[in-house]
DNA sequence: CGAAAATTTGACATGACTCAACTGGAGTGG
DNA sequence: CCACTCCAGTTGAGTCATGTCAAATTTTCG
């Protein structure tokens, strides 16, 4: 198991020590994930910090007219979970599924809350993840509130070229919260200008 | 100046030893903010977290077009701060302005740094903190990429039925994300039936 | 009281959804 | 290698959701 690319990530917001990094190697488990898998489905409790190595996953809920509405994408050397079920341990009302063949890191609860407990480092490096989570996530509604479908999509374009490449319009659309159809309007709007 | 309310909202999260309840009182200002005052305007970095001990606050931002946006408000025993501008220090795009006569707590980030580095707690608790805000502002996006207007004016109205009666209309035409006049509409038509 | 802001109303315009049909790849099994 | 299926993507017609603008009315607060 190569733990690698995860020190990278958490050296990147503070350096690591060798013991931090062997105690890390010790508590954290490898997953190979079909494309199409699920690691979280609605109903279950969210049990791990998910670390993409490699891949690309979809964070969405499913509503009562069995439509999906996409959160959250995620790619290589970025995290997805449901903090809410996570940290309540009640049941999400989310699924998580591999858009591409994936591998992953995780880590439980426990051993987060070991981490916590013995190393102020790591509620210092979580704390700095979510903030940075907690302002894309405010920026993102504030567009969603602001903006038209149009400017949602030219800016999503914009912001991510690179999953853009990797994702169906189908979950695209999903994401900026309106329909297939309407999303393949606007594409041929924009073509023709 | 009583810090009270502070204490007592962080002793929520974690109990908080005498030593760092005095700590805490020498690091926190007090201010009084009139109806209409900003504490916060865009083009400015946010320089504090600030904490409400009376009153309520609206944080939103005005577009090209001079319309606001509501991203957020808060009240008694909440914060309110951008936290994006606060920790990059750079210039913040949005604006916070009392929507009543107030009286806050503030932290300035020096101070911040220095509870963050001489003490495990407050890593944690700023952490679990920002975490609840996630939660909250994640079921939001999700709802308002997810359901009609007058569902998200029904939900505000049930999970802040306090607020509600504290401002007005305008503004919470503004964080569901469309008219006032629109809001009007629905209004009338939830009264009719 | 008086000014400023909030709310309502209605006519009209545009954004966005629904449904159904069609097109065109990307696998898959024979 | 072909025929087949299965999705993603597109198209268009009709409908509903929401926005714009302007004006009248009511409320709020200094």
């Amino acid at each position: 198991m190569d733990v690698t690319p995860l020190i990278d990530h958490l050296n990147s917001f503070l350096p690591l020590t060798e013991e931090e990094t062997s105690e890390l190697q010790k508590r954290v488990s490898q997953k190979t994930v079909k494309r199409r898998q699920f690691i979280l489905s609605s109903g279950e409790v969210c049990k791990h910090y998910n670390f993409i190595v490699e891949g690309c996953f979809k964070m969405y809920k499913v509503d009562d007219t069995a439509k999906e509405h996409n959160l959250h994408f995620a790619v290589e050397n970025q995290w997805i979970t449901d903090i809410g079920s996570f940290h309540s341990e009640q049941p999400s009302q989310l699924y998580i599924e591999a858009v591409e063949p994936s591998s992953i890191l995780q880590i439980s609860k426990s051993d987060l809350i070991h981490f916590y407990e013995h190393n102020i480092k790591f509620n210092r490096i979580f704390r700095v993840m979510v903030e940075d989570e907690f302002v894309r996530l405010q920026n993102r509604l504030l567009q969603t509130i602001s903006t038209t479908a149009e400017q949602r999509y030219l800016e999503f374009i914009e912001q991510y070229p690179d999953l853009f490449n990797r994702i169906s319009n189908v979950q695209v659309a999903s994401y900026l919260g309106i329909t297939p159809e309407f999303l393949s309007n606007i594409r041929k709007k924009l073509s023709q200008s």
